[in-house]
DNA sequence: AAAAAAT
C-alpha cells in the first residue's frame, strides 16, 4: 500500500509553524536594492522604448539605444544564471544506485553496448558530434580560462539556504527512496560534478534533495515546489547522469536524417526552452552530452542542422516539436526520460491535446519503459489527475509551504480603480526612483491582462520618462528575445508582460513584480509573483485589485493568509461575498499546501472539486491533515464549507 | 475572455 512520509528538518512542528515568519527575510525596498549586486550590463541594442518614443524629463539613467556601448563581452547569454548554491562540493562517489530501477535496465537490454556505430556512436556517447567532426564545444560558462572568476556574479549565484531549513516536504508514493543532503552523495559522475562545482552549486536544495534519488532510482515523479527553489537542475542532473551511465546503443538507421533522442524536454514557452538549454547545457559540458533547443518563430531550418549534428537531450516547445515530428526529422522511439516543465500547464485547456499526441500517439515508449517526471509550483488535482495518464506507479513530492508562494516574497495588494491604475503605477515608480531602487541593479516587471493592453502601457511608461519595453504573443520572436535581453541587462529596467513571461523565467535582480491586471486564476498570481525571490532572495509584489477582480478574491486572500501576508479588510469583505456566488476559478479551489497528491484524498471529495481541499485547514486547524491523521480532511470541508474562515473571517 | 504554441 502507499505510503507517506513528511521530511522535515523540523518534523513535528512544521504544522504548527507554517504560520511564523522567518523574519529575517522580510526586507524592504531600500534593503532590497543595497542587497543586489551590480550587474553588469550586456546586451546593447534597442528596445523600443527609446528611438521612437524618445521624450522627457527625468530620464537621467536612461541611454538611447544610439549611444549604449555593446561590452566586449557578448558572448555568454549562458551566464544569466538561476539556480542556488555556491562554492564547491566534494566528489566523492558513495555507492552507486545505479541501475537500480527497471528504466535503467531498459537500454541495457537488448543492443547492450552494440558497437555498430551508425552515427559514429560507437561507444563514447554524445553522437560523436565533438568528435571527428572539429566541432568544439562552446563553454556555456562564458569563462576562457579557468572557471573560477569567470563567474564572478556570486552574488546571485548564492542561494539562500536558511530560507530553506524548516520547509516542509510531503512525499507519497511506494517505496520513496530517501533524500540526500549533499551532491556528493549522489553518485552523478565526475563531469556532471565537476559542472556543478562550475555553477557554483554547493548543496541540494530542498527539491534537488529529494527528487534526485528518486529519479535515479528510476521511478516516475511529480514534483510540486516553489517557484525559483532549483527545479531545472532537479531534472536535469539524474537524466544527463543516466544518459552518461546508459549503454549507448545505436540508434536506427531508418531515414539518414532522422534524429533519436533519449531525453525529451518539454515547457510551454519559447524563452522558457531557451532557459533551459542554457541550464542543461552549462550542466552538461563535458559530459559529451549534447543538448539541442528547438521552439518555433526561429528558422527551423537553422535547429535542423542542430539536430542533425546529434542530439541526446531535446529542450522543445511542443508545436515546433509535433511539427518535427511529422516531418520524421525526429523520432520519439528511443526516449527513455521525459519531463513536462510547468507540467500543470503544459496539461491545461490549451495545451493537453498537443501533448497527448507527443507523448501518446507518436512513437514515445511507453510509461513504464521510459521514466517521466511532471514539475511544477501549482498543481490542481483535476490536472494531477490527466498527468497521471502519463506516469507509472510515481512518486508525489511537495516542497515548501503554502501555494509555493513563499514568505520571501511580499505581497501586497492596493484597491486602485481601472482608471487609476496608470498613474497609480507611475506613483509606485517614482518612489522607488527616489528610493535607488530601480534601475540596473533593481528591475519590475508589470504584468498586464492583453498584448494590446501591454504594448500601450509600455508606450505610456516610456512618455512618461520610464524606460521599458514588453513581452507578448504579438510580437516577433526576434523582439520578444530583444525585450527580454534589454530588461535583464537593466538597459530597460521595466517589463510590461503578459502571462507569456509568468512562468518559469529566472531574472536575477527582479526586485518587484507590479500585477497590474490581476489574472482570473490564482495559479497564474502564484507564478508571476514568482518571478521575484528567487534562489532564497527577497522580492514584493503589488497587485492592483478592483471590482473586476472579485472572482480571484477569495483565493488571493486566502494565498496571502497562508503567506503570512497582511490582508486588507476590504480584500476579506470581497473574499467573503464572492466566496459563495462562485467566485470560483476554472481549476482551482483555494485553500493550499502547494498541492497534496490527488491519490490520498479521492476518498474524500465527491465532485473532484478543489485540489487544494485540505489547503485553507491546514494552517488554521493544528490537527494535521498530513500525517494521515483522520479527519484532518474532512472537518471544515475546505471551500466554501464552514467553519475554514473562522480564524480571519 | 486572454494567452500560449507551427507555418
Amino acid at each position: 500500500m502507499e505510503f507517506v512520509v513528511i521530511w522535515s528538518g523540523l518534523a513535528n512542528i512544521f504544522f504548527f509553524c507554517t504560520r511564523e515568519r522567518v523574519s529575517t527575510m522580510r526586507t524592504s525596498w531600500a534593503d532590497l536594492a543595497a542587497s543586489s549586486a551590480a550587474e553588469n550590463v550586456a546586451a546593447g541594442s534597442a528596445n523600443n522604448c527609446g528611438a521612437g518614443t524618445t521624450t522627457a524629463p527625468g530620464r537621467s539613467a536612461y541611454v538611447p539605444p544610439h549611444l549604449r556601448n555593446r561590452p566586449a563581452s557578448s558572448d555568454p547569454p549562458a551566464a544569466a544564471n538561476s539556480g542556488p548554491a555556491v562554492g564547491s562540493d566534494r566528489s566523492g562517489h558513495v555507492g552507486s544506485r545505479w541501475g537500480g530501477g527497471p528504466r535503467n535496465d531498459y537500454n541495457r537490454s537488448g543492443y547492450s553496448g552494440g558497437s555498430r556505430g551508425g552515427s559514429g556512436w560507437g561507444g563514447s556517447r554524445g553522437g560523436g558530434w565533438d568528435r571527428g567532426r572539429g566541432d568544439r564545444e562552446v563553454n556555456p560558462f562564458g569563462d576562457e580560462e579557468d572557471t573560477e572568476e569567470a563567474f564572478g556574479e556570486q552574488e546571485n549565484t548564492g542561494i539562500n539556504f536558511d530560507a530553506y531549513e524548516d520547509i516542509p516536504v510531503e512525499t507519497s508514493g511506494e517505496n520513496v527512496p530517501p533524500p540526500v543532503n549533499t551532491f556528493a552523495e549522489i553518485d552523478l559522475g565526475e563531469a556532471l560534478n565537476q559542472n556543478i562545482r562550475r555553477c557554483k552549486y554547493v548543496k541540494p536544495t530542498p527539491v534537488q534533495r529529494h527528487a534526485i534519488p528518486i529519479s535515479l532510482a528510476g521511478r516516475d515523479l511529480m514534483a510540486c515546489a516553489q517557484t525559483g527553489s532549483g527545479k531545472t537542475a532537479a531534472f536535469c542532473f539524474p537524466i544527463i547522469s543516466g544518459i552518461m551511465k546508459g549503454q549507448s546503443m545505436p540508434r536506427p538507421a531508418r531515414g539518414a536524417r532522422t534524429v533519436y533522442p533519449l531525453a525529451l524536454i518539454l515547457s510551454p514557452t519559447r524563452e522558457l526552452s531557451m532557459q533551459i538549454h542554457e541550464e542543461a547545457r552549462k550542466f552538461s559540458y563535458q559530459t559529451g552530452v549534447r543538448v539541442v533547443v528547438a521552439y518555433g518563430g526561429a528558422p527551423i531550418n537553422l535547429q535542423l542542422r542542430d539536430l542533425e549534428r546529434g542530439v541526446d537531450i531535446l529542450v522543445a516547445t511542443p508545436g515546433r516539436l509535433v511539427d518535427l515530428l511529422e516531418r520524421a526529422k525526429v523520432s520519439l522511439q528511443m526516449i527513455r526520460y521525459l519531463a513536462l516543465d510547468e507540467a500543470d500547464r503544459m496539461l491545461d485547456m490549451g495545451f493537453e491535446p498537443q501533448i497527448r499526441k507527443i507523448v501518446e500517439q507518436m512513437d514515445m515508449p511507453p510509461p513504464g519503459v521510459r521514466q517521466t517526471m511532471l514539475f511544477s509550483a501549482t498543481f490542481p488535482r483535476e490536472i494531477q489527475r490527466l498527468a497521471s495518464d502519463f506516469l507509472s506507479s510515481y512518486i508525489f513530492l511537495a516542497v515548501g509551504r503554502v501555494g509555493s508562494s513563499t514568505d520571501l516574497i511580499a505581497q501586497r495588494v492596493e484597491f486602485v480603480h481601472e482608471s487609476d491604475k496608470r498613474s497609480h503605477l507611475l506613483d509606485l515608480l517614482h518612489a522607488q526612483r527616489a528610493n535607488g531602487v530601480q534601475g540596473k541593479q533593481s528591475l519590475t516587471l508589470v504584468f498586464v491582462e492583453t498584448k494590446k493592453g501591454a504594448d500601450a502601457l509600455e508606450h505610456w511608461l516610456c512618455l512618461n520618462g520610464f524606460p521599458a519595453t514588453t513581452i507578448h504573443g504579438d510580437r516577433t520572436q526576434q523582439e520578444r528575445e530583444q525585450a527580454l535581453r534589454s530588461f535583464r541587462s537593466g538597459n530597460t529596467p521595466i517589463l510590461v508582460a503578459t502571462d507569456v513571461a509568468a512562468r518559469g523565467l529566472d531574472i536575477p535582480h527582479v526586485a518587484h513584480v507590479v500585477n497590474f491586471d490581476l489574472p482570473n486564476d490564482i495559479d497564474d498570481y502564484v507564478h508571476r509573483i514568482g518571478r521575484t525571490g528567487r534562489a532564497g532572495k527577497t522580492g514584493l509584489a503589488t497587485a492592483f485589485f478592483n471590482e473586476n477582480n472579485t472572482s480571484i478574491a477569495r483565493s488571493l486572500a486566502d494565498l496571502m493568509h497562508e503567506s503570512n501576508q497582511e490582508v486588507p479588510d476590504w480584500l476579506l469583505r470581497f473574499a467573503a461575498r464572492s466566496a459563495y456566488s462562485g467566485g470560483r476559478n476554472r481549476r482551482s479551489g483555494g485553500g493550499r499546501f502547494g498541492s497534496r497528491d490527488y491519490r490520498r484524498d479521492s476518498s474524500f471529495n465527491r465532485g473532484g472539486s478543489d485540489y487544494y481541499s485540505g489547503g485553507s485547514n491546514n494552517n488554521n486547524n493544528s490537527g494535521g491533515g498530513y500525517g494521515g491523521v483522520s479527519g484532518g480532511y474532512g472537518g471544515g470541508g475546505g471551500y466554501g464549507g464552514s467553519g475554514v474562515t473562522s480564524a480571519w473571517d
